[in-house]
DNA sequence: TTATTAAATAATAATTATTCCTATTTATTG
DNA sequence: CAATAAATAGGAATAATTATTATTTAATAA
């Protein structure tokens, strides 16, 4: 599957004139493997041990121009470090208070439903994202 | 109704042994009366006009004690700096991404939903909060 | 295939947001 | 009013992110 991801991205890539250059394969090959929505810095510590020179500052800009373009979503926390995903289905967020752990989930009911009545004329809006709080079944132990 | 909220305050911070301050009663009305989710920052922009000597790091410590102690809310966003809300009423957010402002609503529907049923084994998740991105109206003109 | 060129990168410096340190002040309690 | 533990101010430190610039490279077309 990955392969196909990688097929997508890059054909995204040329359609929005972005250079598919080796970082760039490889930033976002890390982030579509990886479940568990690393940080920039963590992404960075994983990759420079297959690309010892990658910078730092290639990853934050990369995953910026990524998530502009709508290729990969920043997850939205109360922490201060941002935390990055590429997302094919639409979905939600449960985020452990202890560990900091964000685990995805389906939520059907919420994605169908319509906003109510009063949001509609308050302007366009339209992702719905969910965040649930509380202590995940590792941390309950 | 501003002096019942600080009352529910003042006793809610002797109930948890907290000193009522100045400071933290400053602090405390300034969010409580302000109703564009500031950030630290602004909060002590605000601030320093009546309490010239406030340091900003008062404003980031008793942000993080009051939200701690559930009394403010910290909203989540995707931006780097966090901000905040004193909440009574459940709510969720609109944020603009034009021009970063967040709007307050209510959605009962949601907030009456039991989470899937794929969830329950996860952990003990609760706190539901939805974020909706879009363009506000004033943007959208 | 190679030359051209605009875009992307690496490395480092700079900036922002937040937290820590410590001496001083102050709210609470008796 | 005195004692004291908690909170504050101010500045220094750290963490997260972004900007600068010289160099490299992907894409394009000859």
């Amino acid at each position: 599957m990955l392969k196909n991801k990688l097929a997508v991205f890059q054909t995204a890539c040329r359609e929005k004139g972005l250079r598919v250059t080796p970082q760039r394969i490889e930033i976002f090959k890390e982030l579509a493997t990886a479940s568990d929505h690393p940080t920039a810095e963590k992404l960075h510590q994983r990759l420079i041990e297959r690309m010892p020179t990658l910078s730092l500052d290639t990853v934050y800009r990369t995953l910026g121009t990524f998530s502009n373009l709508g290729l990969i979503k920043r997850v939205e926390t109360v922490e201060s470090q941002a935390r990055f995903e590429v997302s094919y289905v639409q979905h939600h967020h449960l985020i452990c208070e202890h560990c900091g752990k964000i685990i995805d989930f389906e939520w059907r009911y919420v994605d169908d439903a319509a906003l109510p009545q009063e949001v509609q004329h308050l302007g366009r809006f339209e992702r719905k994202n969910v965040v649930v709080y509380g202590i995940c079944q590792d941390c309950l132990k």
